[in-house]
DNA sequence: TTAAAATTTGAACCTTGTTTAAAAAGTGAT
DNA sequence: ATCACTTTTTAAACAAGGTTCAAATTTTAA
């Protein structure tokens, strides 16, 4: 890879973390193109340069963010511990990281509207990975007779749905804490899959 | 009450309903004040002698959705039949109007940014009053030894959210059709509260 | 040093929400 | 039916923010 190119990937990148930084704070239109820019002593023509359009940077987001989560799922897939453990890490886990990222992790992607199939693509492959893990979970801990469940695919959109929803209600400065949550959720959801 | 104000309330209501319909059809940002307005034949200055201005429609979208919502949840508080029977119908009755009323009915409100506290207060009383229908039977089916559950409010919320979630993933030509979904879903988040 | 390539700029454009003055339509009293 | 008054609608203009593009600037490599 040549020099340039490397430099055009590292400025992608600061500008996906800048996107990342506002969007956190402002949401998806609250962040505009001018102040992400702004962050980085440019002006906004030049983002497109590195982007095809705002779906495209959010997009990335998107991606980078996922990318790191399934990195830290993975970890726990492996811990030589009960599948009910492991699960209930990966609960702790996914909660952990749909707060601290909130508006990135779970950005809301709406196939038929705004996005084209060609950006959606991809992170739809990623989402499926991160889920997958969760699958895995689940079916080893069946063959172990841990969880009893008929419907694989449901049974982990109630979990991750669930976990999801946080982000719609919690607020730092509530009654729970993030580690009291991830309990009482790891303790709930478990009963679903058992 | 005079028949002008009359007219005006049908009016809104008209608005209302077509704001809905396409809504629906096309997302909050994919509907413009202009398609809504051409659906009955206005200009779409004209929606802004109705209402102050789209924040305020959506909302009024909202509540409307909600408070119909609430009715349907009602009937199913006073059935004489299990607490497990009840909240099993409340469940399938929240998966039917989640995916009916697909983009307004679970519509994101984020009180930091885009909305005016004066907008969501209603709002957020009318979500409260529509969750607290939940607690209502979790809360009796536990009088009554049918549930089990220490944490009332992340119950619920758990119940909620993964119900809620089905929006981003259901494809009426998908899998599952309503049916076996809300049978599934019902099976499932029981066990949670059991 | 210089020509080509890469990057950035700033201005212009487009869409969509919002405002507003004026036009049109409706209403009620005479 | 007419006139004054109120209600409703319109059309045009504005503002904000995403997008494009030709030109200017900067970087790169020989």
């Amino acid at each position: 890879m040549k020099l340039s190119e490397k430099r055009v990937l590292k400025k992608k990148e600061q500008i996906i973390l800048s996107a990342i930084k506002i969007m956190n704070r402002k949401g998806y239109n609250g962040a505009t193109m001018e102040e992400i820019a702004a962050e980085l002593l440019m002006t906004k023509g030049a983002l497109y340069y590195y982007f095809k359009n705002k779906e495209d940077l959010i997009f990335q987001c998107h991606e980078l963010v996922l990318t790191n989560a399934i990195e830290e799922l993975q970890v726990h897939l492996e811990e030589p511990v009960s599948y009910e453990t492991r699960l209930r890490n990966m609960i702790k886990t996914h909660i952990a990281y749909a707060i601290k990222e909130k508006e990135t992790f779970n950005m809301i992607l709406k196939p038929d509207e705004t996005f084209s199939s060609e950006q959606l693509k991809p992170i739809l492959l990623k989402r499926q990975e991160y889920a997958h893990q969760f699958d895995t979970v689940i079916k080893e801990g069946m063959k172990a007779n841990e969880f009893t469940i008929t419907e694989l695919k449901i049974a982990r959109m109630i979990l991750l749905g669930s976990m999801n929803w946080i982000q719609q209600w919690y607020q730092p400065d509530g009654k729970f804490n993030v580690e009291e949550l991830q309990n009482v959720y790891a303790d709930y959801l478990l009963k679903v899959v058992k």
